[in-house]
DNA sequence: TCCCATCGTCAAACCGGTTAACCTAGGGAT
DNA sequence: ATCCCTAGGTTAACCGGTTTGACGATGGGA
């Protein structure tokens, strides 16, 4: 019952422990039937390696960290938060390395998280909400952690940065309502300190030339359903409103119709992120797909490189994919015809 | 730079190892003078006691463990775990116990993350999509795992469980929409293995008495959009859905509305779960909220009580609430009067 | 005054691996 | 014949904590 040791083998195998030790990592030469007399023994006692006395050893604790600062009721309605994950767990379970979350309530259970990480319970961590001018980057690097920043930082750091440029998709989006005749179009953003609510504000205002129909959401629901109702009361009100997240889309979405508004006859809408849900709408939401889980595992292999001593460097992913459907396709016949006449 | 280890703490107070680590276990008493030295030298040297040397020493990981074996799409389309996760490390958190989270897309690769974590990677682990016969609970018993099930398992098992008896809100659903006219109500329900879809369409059932109109989804949103139409379609049509989940039942939604059924006059609708958009959507989904971070958070406080001893018991939570939305409301006044008339 | 219990601390063993240094035997080059 | 190198292994010292047996000092009871 008791577990087996590397030294339960090694008696078994008739050698020493620290020819196990060899004959699993390769780093002397073990010759063949020794070899195969220690694995035997390993497999007829079930033998698995310690985890923690292999880390104590190494000191390398084959984990990585990621502290979620959110709170709880965000985490719940952001639908690329569990595909990232899954993506990031593809690439560190070929590294037979494990993710550790933490969920942080305050700014100090935060510093206390990314600390006892730092002390021996992660290699490296995963930095996701990135904002513009985030106080976690000199933290961690004065922790001496490795860490993989989730968005473009903007400014030096010592860390590297996975990231996509959102604005290509953004003009995109802007150039195919107007050749649809959208002239007023909107935009519902998340939370400006957000590296990437801010990248794809900006892009709307450089495209759009005007701050008017922006309104700064914060990626709820309820958020985009408010916003969605005070842009269609503006005097020249939108006729199409581009949001920063699904969630706030679906929302506005509904909105819209309940107000009777024919989507996309009276306005186009369109989001961000592509929830699942959005293809399976009626209409069909417009959205950009981000490819989360590619995003994940892409990160996770950086992470892992510069644990292994790799120079960081900023990985520009070319992952973001405009999904054009019916919520801004182009005005239905009968309404296109009564605009030609 | 480099860490400090127990043994500058020694050093820099005066004692020995022995001596600070009775310091802060309190496993022998110590002087207050003493005391005081420690916890000075240990302060101004900024010492965090290594965790894999803890963990070595005492075989005690002090971390959980929690498998998805689900595949990324179907994780990313569950609203119920985020905010899952985040009641289970709200529950963790307080004892400084890590979540190790691993996913696995093979039954090898579950199995051999379990036995990872049973070699002293995890203390305990969390068992979610919870099967009516699950290999995994005489597998990790032989293993000596400590485990929590999630979900109430019909079987003899030697872990606890933490469950809910979804049925009860089922029937009131169900009793509501009758004392509303509905004579044909149907349920689109989740894969019938899971123990939580079973219990659901089981309730369904009994209350009911027939399955006619009962039909087997997988908590996707293109099955709640295909299912709803199959229902649609039927000769003598439902007049209301129930889902197993607000996924599909969003889905159905849409479709039902691009037929131009009006919800809830001509097809009342209710999902199971509460998603965070359902109240947000215009009409506003009924729903069960289930209080996905509470149950994290009594698992959590379960599985470490099992951990330190305790004996696995079953814990029936009362967290779920049925919130009566518009989707299943009266139907609107002026149809309401055409019935009469 | 003597004995024993208690308190506070120390020294050393231990947890289960990894790894640097050392040893030995055989083979090829010189 | 001598020298050096390499393959294959052993030994022992770590890694950074926890735990336990031993021990001197103090104090109370008989």
């Amino acid at each position: 019952m008791a577990k087996p040791t590397i030294g339960d083998v090694a008696r078994v195998a008739g050698v020493t422990r620290a020819t196990v030790s060899h004959a699993y990592s390769g780093k002397r030469p073990i010759s063949a039937p020794t070899k195969a007399r220690v694995y035997e023994a390993a497999e007829s006692l079930g033998w698995v390696p310690s985890h923690s006395a292999r880390a104590l050893a190494t000191r390398r604790a084959n984990a990585v960290g990621m502290v979620i600062a959110r709170d709880p009721g965000v985490i719940a309605s952001d639908s690329f938060f569990p595909a990232f994950i899954a993506g990031l767990e593809s690439g560190l379970a070929d590294a037979e390395v494990a993710l550790l979350l933490q969920v942080a309530a305050s700014r100090s259970a935060e510093e206390r998280a990314y600390r006892s990480m730092a002390h021996g319970k992660a290699d490296g961590v995963i930095v996701i909400d990135l904002h513009r001018s985030d106080w976690r980057v000199p933290f961690l690097a004065e922790l001496g952690l490795t860490a993989v920043l989730l968005g473009a930082y903007e400014q030096e750091s010592p860390f590297s940065c996975v990231r996509s440029d959102d604005a290509v998709q953004m003009r995109e989006l802007i150039t195919h309502l107007r050749g649809l005749g959208h002239e007023r179009i909107a935009h519902v953003s998340g939370p400006l300190g957000y590296v990437h609510s801010h990248a794809r504000a900006r892009a709307y205002v450089e495209e759009i030339g005007s701050e008017e129909l922006l309104r700064e959401g914060d990626f709820g629901a309820a958020s985009g359903r408010d916003l969605t109702a005070e842009l269609l009361d503006v005097a020249d009100r939108p006729t199409a409103v581009l949001y920063a997240n699904d969630t706030m889309a679906i929302a506005g979405l509904s909105l819209a119709r309940s107000r009777d508004f024919k989507v996309p006859d009276d306005l186009a809408l369109a989001g961000f992120d592509d929830d699942h849900l959005s293809a399976h709408l009626s209409p069909a939401l417009t959205s950009v797909a981000t490819d989360p889980f590619r995003r994940g595992r892409i990160t996770a292999e950086v992470l892992l490189a510069d644990i292994g001593g790799a120079t960081p460097r900023s990985v520009e992913l070319d992952c973001n994919e405009l999904r054009l459907r019916a919520s801004t396709a182009a005005p239905a016949p009968s309404i296109a015809q009564g605009g030609d006449r």
